[in-house]
RNA sequence: GUCCCCGUCGUCUAGUCAGGUCAAGGACACCGGCCUUUCACGCCGGCAGCACCGGUUCAAAUCCGGUCGGGGACGCCA
């Protein structure tokens, strides 16, 4: 059998990301798919997404589509698929067959009840749990025996009893070694006919042309199996490079069935987070440069990507249940605020409009006439916000007539001065009277109008905030003023007594 | 039970391959200060770590050995 060589493209940089058809996006996975996706994009290369549904029987279009909602959603753009694997079923099971021909793999007739026993008999005397090969051992005529009687059998694959190993040169892991004697004869071919993953995959690699396999930890010790198939079927084996895996604090793998919702990208869409701010935050889960930066612009990622850069110890998924501040990992915040307040203002205007939208609160002329107005006031109050939701949210009141008044506020900053009451509509009287409405101009009469009463200035100036923005704290108040504008401030004020009973 | 991998601040990590310039640097979080009408932003400062033990060496986070801790794989799962 003569070596084929990936050569799709004259050996362009190929590799996939073949998650498992779950019905949603894990981060984790995400993640995969990213250190895959930034791989291809840095060398120029193809990003292929396979399906890797060896169940027949599910419904596949239901559940890729959250996988395909979730990389759309980060932007993460594949080139060639998706491919499923079900789809080469057949071609799987050519290359067991071939492989029996070729001596590099056997036919098994042994029972998983005859199985069962000799590994609990294994277990029993702390022996480790191989299969004994019986059936490698068996006689042409007695296989032929066993077949005309129509046992069924699976196909192991036969692995070399000399001494030796194989060796792993693995891209992050480095040189690893696994003993011939430490790797027993697996199945590839269940008894129904069906193929197993270690052969589907490979075979399915081979075939994509892949040059890269860029994957989680969680394969390494697959892939001295892999490799064995890999030389038996004659193809060249693609580059190897494992990624740790992302635990939670307890050191647990990150799953929707302990972790739910929060670990799906979805989460990350609806409590309001930029693509963008979650894929910088979970290319940081294992890999980094040796320079000193953290925050990426895609372009600068893609430049910035190597496989050296990749770590080998398992990072934390930093979040703790029921934390009142932080809804997920701090640090997740912490990358996406910085997006949010550092961004071209019209490249968060996008989500912010869509979040509006659902929220009921979208005015088209912010489109139009107001486009101008939406921007800046996003510009004003965002430097404060965590993700988009903060703007339907704490910012409500910029942009509705109907917002809620934050209680501690309302007791803190209004209802301790019960001469608010009174003080507050004298001053929208003033403000009423004025010609233009500016910076200059609101401070003018705010000022003078607390000079009056001779107060201290952050009593009035406080209750204003508060009663014209529900909030205990937001941008210097003439620029929320202005923002806000004279008709709505001077109405607000007027109904601070209805805050008082 | 067998095999493989990993172990630097609470978290993400730089530094480990080519030992000294590391009495260990950055980021997030936390604490304090400045700014200020508030809160953020920004800026300044602080807290906090080489898992442990032994060896090699003039010198070890870095090399070697062991211990402990963590993770992964050992299926007719993917």
């Amino acid at each position: 059998m003569q070596s084929q060589n990936y050569d799709k493209t004259k050996d362009g940089v190929r590799v996939r990301f073949a998650p498992s058809p779950t019905g949603y996006l894990h981060i984790g996975g995400a993640r995969t798919a990213i250190y895959n996706w930034l791989f291809a994009k840095k060398h120029k290369g193809v990003f292929i997404l396979r399906i890797e549904n060896t169940d027949l029987e599910r419904s596949i279009a239901d559940s890729i589509q959250g996988i395909i909602d979730g990389l759309n959603w980060l932007g993460i753009n594949w080139d060639e698929g998706p491919y499923f694997q079900t789809q080469y079923i057949e071609e799987h099971k050519r290359a067991a067959r071939r492989l029996v021909e070729s001596g590099h793999a056997y036919k098994c007739f042994c029972t998983k009840e005859e199985l069962d026993v000799k590994r609990k008999a294994a277990l029993a005397a702390k022996q480790s749990v191989q299969y004994d090969r019986t059936c490698r051992r068996l006689t042409s005529e007695a296989i032929a025996a066993k077949e005309a009687q129509g046992l069924p059998y699976v196909i192991r694959f036969k692995v070399p009893e000399q001494q030796g190993s194989v060796c792993v040169n693995d891209a992050v892991y480095g040189l690893i070694e696994k003993q011939y004697q430490d790797i027993e004869d697996f199945v590839i071919l269940r008894s129904d006919g069906s193929p197993l993953y270690l052969l589907s995959n490979a075979v399915d690699d081979i075939r994509d042309g892949i040059t890269h396999v860029i994957r989680g930890q969680d394969g390494l010790a697959n892939t001295p199996r892999q490799i064995l198939i890999y030389e038996a079927l004659g193809a060249r084996c693609p580059v190897f490079a494992h990624m740790p895996l992302t635990l939670d604090l307890k050191k647990r793998k990150i799953s929707k069935r302990t972790h739910g919702e929060l670990v799906s990208v979805q989460f990350y869409r609806d409590h309001g987070f930029l693509p963008w701010g979650l894929v910088n935050y979970l290319v940081l889960l294992g890999w980094h440069t040796s320079d000193d930066r953290e925050i990426f612009s895609r372009e600068e990622l893609i430049d910035a990507f190597s496989l050296e850069g990749i770590g080998r110890a398992n990072s934390i998924f930093n979040y703790t249940p029921g934390d009142p501040k932080f809804f997920t990992d701090p640090k997740a915040l912490s990358i996406n605020s910085h997006f949010l307040r550092t961004l071209p203002i019209e490249e968060i205007a996008g989500p912010v409009k869509e979040d509006f939208v659902t929220e009921g609160i979208w005015d088209p002329a912010y489109d139009g006439d107001k486009r101008q107005w939406f921007l800046s006031t996003m510009d004003l109050i965002r430097s404060r916000f965590h993700t988009f939701k903060d703007f339907a949210g704490l910012g409500r009141a910029y942009f509705s007539e109907e917002f809620p008044v934050d209680p501690k506020a309302l007791k803190k900053r209004v209802l301790k001065h019960p001469d608010l009451k009174n003080w507050l509509p004298q001053l929208a009287d003033r403000m009423e009277q004025l010609e233009s409405w500016t910076l200059e101009t609101t401070e003018e009469v705010v000022r003078d109008f607390i000079q009056g009463l001779g107060v201290k200035p952050g009593i009035v100036i406080n209750a204003v905030r508060t009663v014209v923005t529900g909030q205990l704290a937001g941008p210097g108040i003439f620029d929320v003023l202005t923002a806000i504008g004279k008709d709505r401030v001077v109405k607000r004020l007027c109904g601070v007594r209805e805050l008082f009973r």
